[in-house]
DNA sequence: CACCAGGACTCGG
DNA sequence: CCGAGTCATGGT
């Protein structure tokens, strides 16, 4: 009998776990993690090892308990704290973030509405994009069914308790996946070569996140992932945000963003491109927190 | 019923 | 380079 095994990290200054709570539990049909009252639960793959985690917080440290039984090395202990720091973002000093907003009548009002907000991430490359190619048009809603028809179809599930916990799928998996099964899912042809096409890119190494991250900035990361096929400017800057971590990525075609700058700013019709260039001058690297704080307002 | 959704590709000028 | 059409489907 294992027992069940435990670990713990401590949150920095500006974090409030609710915060992050109510960010994570503002689409009731995402397929992957499942909150039960105050505790987050999903699957992290660390070396191809699914392994079920519970997140909860007390008194300023996140706490991480191990539901499944898997025999974890230190070195794989340490890539799933690495995992859960990315996911909440904790090692940003928002600070500066916070000290940028008192003084921008844009952000001044989401900051202190949201504070203790953290920019969440994708850590996995592949979901990364994958979310963002199945997001890109559609609505929300309708992009959110679509991953979990592609999860429910192509991931592994780990069950516990009687519910069931979806890792995304790999790569490997959708490299070699029908594309009749993959338009089965009601995905456009052309989201399902894209998805393929990545998912091949990935496989064969030709693309990796380790490549993007050892880029000089945005607009280098940017160029090179905008020349593969599904991939455009609003995509690349998601994935920089959501999963490269860069602060100043920024979606400047976003409709969302958009939105909540016209509602912000109580301007007659959205934002022209030039406008948001200004905002990329004035928030720097802080477009991708931004950017999140200005989604919030909407969804 | 028309229109738009957390875009990007394609093709004609 | 630039504008218009196309894509799948679901919500309003």
């Amino acid at each position: 009998m294992s027992e069940s095994q435990e670990y713990h990290l401590k949150v920095p200054m500006e974090f409030d776990f609710q915060q992050n709570l109510n960010y994570l539990l503002r689409e009731s049909n995402e397929v992957m993690y499942q909150i039960e009252g105050q505790k987050i639960t999903r699957v992290v793959e660390i070396d191809n090892l699914l392994i079920l985690i519970r997140l909860s917080y007390k008194e300023a440290y996140l706490r991480i308990s191990i539901l499944n039984e898997v025999h974890l090395t230190e070195e794989q202990v340490a890539k799933l704290l690495i995992f859960v720091e990315d996911f909440f973002d904790l090692t940003r000093d928002l600070k500066p973030f916070y000290q940028l907003a008192k003084a921008d009548p844009i952000l001044k009002n989401v900051a202190s509405q949201f504070y203790g907000l953290r920019l969440m991430g994708v850590p996995d490359f592949f979901e990364a994009i994958s979310w963002g190619i199945l997001g890109q048009q559609i609505t929300l809603s309708f992009a959110y069914t679509l991953k979990r028809r592609l999860v429910e179809r192509f991931g592994e599930k780990i069950s516990y308790h009687g519910q069931v916990y979806w890792a995304f799928p790999t790569a490997a998996v959708i490299a070699d996946a029908d594309m009749a099964d993959l338009l089965a899912l009601k995905l456009s042809r052309r989201k399902c070569e894209y998805l393929q096409e990545v998912a091949r890119l990935i496989l064969s190494g030709q693309i990796s996140k380790e490549a993007y991250l050892s880029m000089a900035d945005t607009e280098t990361v940017e160029k090179a992932m905008t020349t593969i096929r599904g991939i455009g400017p609003w995509t690349a800057n998601y994935v920089m945000m959501r999963c490269f971590r860069l602060g100043e990525a920024f979606p400047t075609a976003d409709v969302g963003l958009l939105n909540a700058l016209k509602v912000v700013q109580g301007l007659p019709e959205k934002p022209t491109q030039s406008s948001l260039l200004h905002l990329k001058k004035c928030w720097g690297q802080w477009c991708g927190y931004s950017t999140f704080y200005l989604w919030r307002l909407l969804y």
